[in-house]
DNA sequence: TGCCCAGTTGACAACGTTGCACAAGACGTG
DNA sequence: CACGTCTTGTGCAACGTTGTCAACTGGGCA
């Protein structure tokens, strides 16, 4: 390995000069800047990044803590990370939960492994507040779609009201038994059980009744998931004429499970998802879904999390992310209502 | 920070004690041990990532250098090898090239970075043997999917192989014309080109006319891609019967431009894709595709990767991993031979 | 000529960790 | 009792970098 001190040996100059030069310090003779660069070049000399994290106490990683790399959701939000990221020189470090209370806690607490990352952007699954609230202050977190009620910086969408606008849409397409699928009750409040609030608050509004037979509740969000769902409520005495799903996967699960009954979307049952992930965009019908603005979403992620590695200490904040129903053929007017 | 001086002033022994404590050192009293365990356990004393690299020259990090993580099948290697490295206590990061030659470059080059990783997973898109020869041998670098030619540890699946069998499946359907989709014709020889010379041997051994008309290249493994492909493949006077697409991405788009067309998919045109991802298999038809042995690909190269980290001199490597036909809607007999 | 200032460069220490060498004590053996 | 050996614990140095501060240079000015 080409260090610092061998430059400098080579260059006939002393060690800060060439740290000088590497790190752009104006105060250097152009001359000797060039002799130096010439150098360094010639050695093959890279900085040591163990070496200049020791010192200033920063690693350049960050973590994003999620369930699955491998659902749309978080891989297309891991893009986002990524990009965002790379162009301020930070690496991102992925660390799969599977969903997994000890594998978030031991995350996040960062209790049980080395110091390593200067931030964590988190998005929990089954931790709750007070979980999170036991975790030794350490390392910045700011959490990403989850509200757990935690003193902790956060960015999510309005979850309610993006549940509202989207079962809304299939109450004014004309539909009057709208399923949901994707309700995980659980011990804290989480993400679901906002958006099933979003879901009856928008039936409530349209004095449809709320059918606890059309609620189900899934486990994961994956299409296995949806096609369970989707078939139990086919096999109600009384289906549904339009489903919601809490996620995109749970709603192409389902879709595919309601054709492969023989019945058609949009027109036997429409369907509305959540994420809006680009397979939907090329399912059959199309899927419409409720489209969070992923970049956004690490964007500010991105900016919450380095006001804090910059040592800021305003108060915990959460920041709103858009949204946007995206409407496309998987809902449609019912046929005799066009 | 909590630091090792930290619990040896509060425990009362030596920095090196409690150093010898938390890496297991055998010699210490099981009273002292226990003792100063307590104290770290009290001030919630974590190892420092960067003292100890810097010390022992290991970060603990392995890049998966990919295109873009959201295409699912990048995603669910990337799970994979996210499982494969945290058994390992290895963390993985994941560094997004996009195809583009210069971040390539620079990734593995590593000639403009900071030094930062134990190892380098790496899956070229634009890269060639002559760039990865120029390299500044420096950090283990396994190769996945890809065979440059390069002088290094390589795993792959055997694609020539893998292609004959996709085709010559659609051969014995009785399909006549089959056409490829993915060709992405570049300056050395590429993943496609191995793809496009099994498709080729498997036409020859039964006597098929290749006709160039079939070979539509696309500049990248998308959705979109297929489209357009497939798109162009249905205005020939004469449209083909069957197609081999080179990534399920691109038969997941081909076969939504073909359904959009009015054809049915398999009775007019059966498909076949290349990865075998989770889509495919809730695809309506469900895709036939070659499928890799994704948990392998990541075990083999993890274990690769780790031995050349110890320091193993052995040759360059190239490991073959299996892969299966997954038979499934997509490609069926043509009705007329049932 | 002497002095000050701005512009440059260098010496040293410190970040937190672990390898090495060795010291202090316990213990067994001749 | 002397000696060697094993166990247990310590002190020192070093990994490569950068912040701090002191020191040197040369030019301008009194």
């Amino acid at each position: 390995m080409v260090t610092l001190r061998d430059v400098a040996n080579r260059a006939g100059v002393s060690v800060r000069t060439v740290s000088n030069v590497v790190n752009g310090w104006p105060h250097v003779r152009p001359a000797l800047r060039q002799h130096v660069q010439t150098v360094i070049d010639e050695l093959g000399y890279r900085p040591n990044l163990a070496a200049r994290y020791l010192r200033g106490g920063r690693t350049g990683m960050i973590a994003l803590v999620i369930p699955e790399i491998d659902a749309p959701y978080f891989a297309e939000l891991a893009r986002c990370f990524g990009k965002e990221l790379s162009v301020k020189g930070l690496t991102l470090a992925i660390e799969q939960t599977d969903g997994l209370i000890e594998r978030e806690r031991a995350l996040v607490d960062s209790g049980s492994g080395p110091t390593m990352f200067d931030g964590i952007i988190f998005s929990p699954i089954s931790t709750t507040a007070a979980d999170f609230a036991r975790r030794r202050a350490d390392v910045p977190v700011v959490l990403i779609g989850e509200q757990l009620g935690a003193e902790c910086d956060h960015v999510q969408i309005d979850n309610i009201a993006a549940s509202q606008v989207a079962t809304q849409h299939l109450i004014e397409l004309g539909r009057q038994r709208i399923a949901l699928i994707g309700h995980q009750p659980g011990a804290g409040i989480n993400t679901s059980d906002l958006r099933v609030e979003g879901y009856k608050a928008a039936l409530r509004a349209a004095s449809l009744p709320i059918d606890p037979q059309l609620l189900t509740p899934t486990p994961l969000f994956t299409r296995d998931g949806g096609v369970s769902a989707a078939e139990a409520l086919l096999s109600l005495p009384e289906p549904p004429d339009a489903i919601f799903c809490l996620s995109d996967l749970l709603a192409l699960g389902a879709m595919s499970a309601i054709i492969r009954r023989g019945l058609t979307v949009p027109e036997d049952i429409a369907i509305v998802g959540f994420d809006d992930i680009e397979e939907g965009r090329f399912a059959r019908p199309s899927l419409t879904s409720v489209s969070p603005d992923k970049k956004a979403i690490a964007a500010q992620t991105v900016r919450l999390l380095l006001s804090r590695i910059d040592g800021e200490k305003h108060s915990p904040t959460t920041v709103d992310i858009d949204f946007e129903l995206v409407i496309r053929e998987s809902s449609q007017m019912r046929p005799e209502l066009r």
